[in-house]
DNA sequence: CCGTATCCAATGGGATACTG
DNA sequence: CAGTATCCCATTGGATACGG
């Protein structure tokens, strides 16, 4: 079988050590997909523009998101020393992956949130 | 344009009231991707199975999850009176598209997690 | 403009015990 | 076996104020 001792390990996602969980804990953030989704609506975004598009977040939340993104590699940050500063925010190349598996998935939402609905009102209806 | 009375919503999941943030908001509870992988890995499974598989998981939380699965029309619950009894689940039609794209997020975080472990690596030392 | 710091309310979710 | 019911703590994240 596979003993090649380069090969990459065999991630597992439902084992409970599995590295990979913590990719789903990023993705499962409040916050995350939606800045991942307006930055890949719109690649160059500076930080109050962001904050406009991303309806209902905070700035702590924002910047404590971005951050995050930026450290594992998702976000690129740019900053110009105008007065007061510029700072603007794009997804590195591995962002711009994730945000098409996002896109996965934003797509699944509006195709299927009707159904979504409508089997909440008849589950909650059989239980009434 | 669109002036079709009978034409889907217009979708934007940015928007803040936008009813697609519940189903980011279900896909961002802890168990509920590795719930619908498990069940995408082996189509039926009773409930020790699942709790088996699904590594680190409460029972609580895998009722709870269970349930908002049901109540989504994402997942269906068999009964079989047997002593004790016995219950099924596996995902809907509904469900399987959604385990679909859950795949595609984790084909990503298996192809990418060593990316984001050595950019994190990096971004702390910066830091340091 | 772009943050950081602090405080605090709400919620998520784990541990445990009990039931049909 | 497959839940339900509590208790309770840790984390999330919102509001607000301040700083470079």
């Amino acid at each position: 079988m596979d003993t090649d001792p380069a090969a990459a390990p065999a991630w597992n996602v439902l084992d409970e050590r599995c590295p990979t969980r913590q990719v789903l804990g990023r993705i499962g953030e409040k916050w995350t997909m939606l800045v991942v989704t307006a930055l890949t609506d719109e690649p160059v975004l500076r930080f109050s523009e962001l904050r406009r598009r991303v309806g209902g977040v905070t700035q702590k939340m924002l910047t404590q998101t971005l951050r995050a993104l930026e450290r594992d590699g998702l976000v690129s940050r740019t900053v110009y020393p105008t007065v007061p500063v510029t700072v603007e925010y794009r997804l590195t190349d591995l962002g711009q992956e994730l945000g098409a598996t996002v896109q996965v998935v934003r797509t699944w939402a509006y195709a299927n949130i009707e159904r979504v609905q409508e089997a909440r009102t008849a589950f909650d209806a059989a239980r009434a």
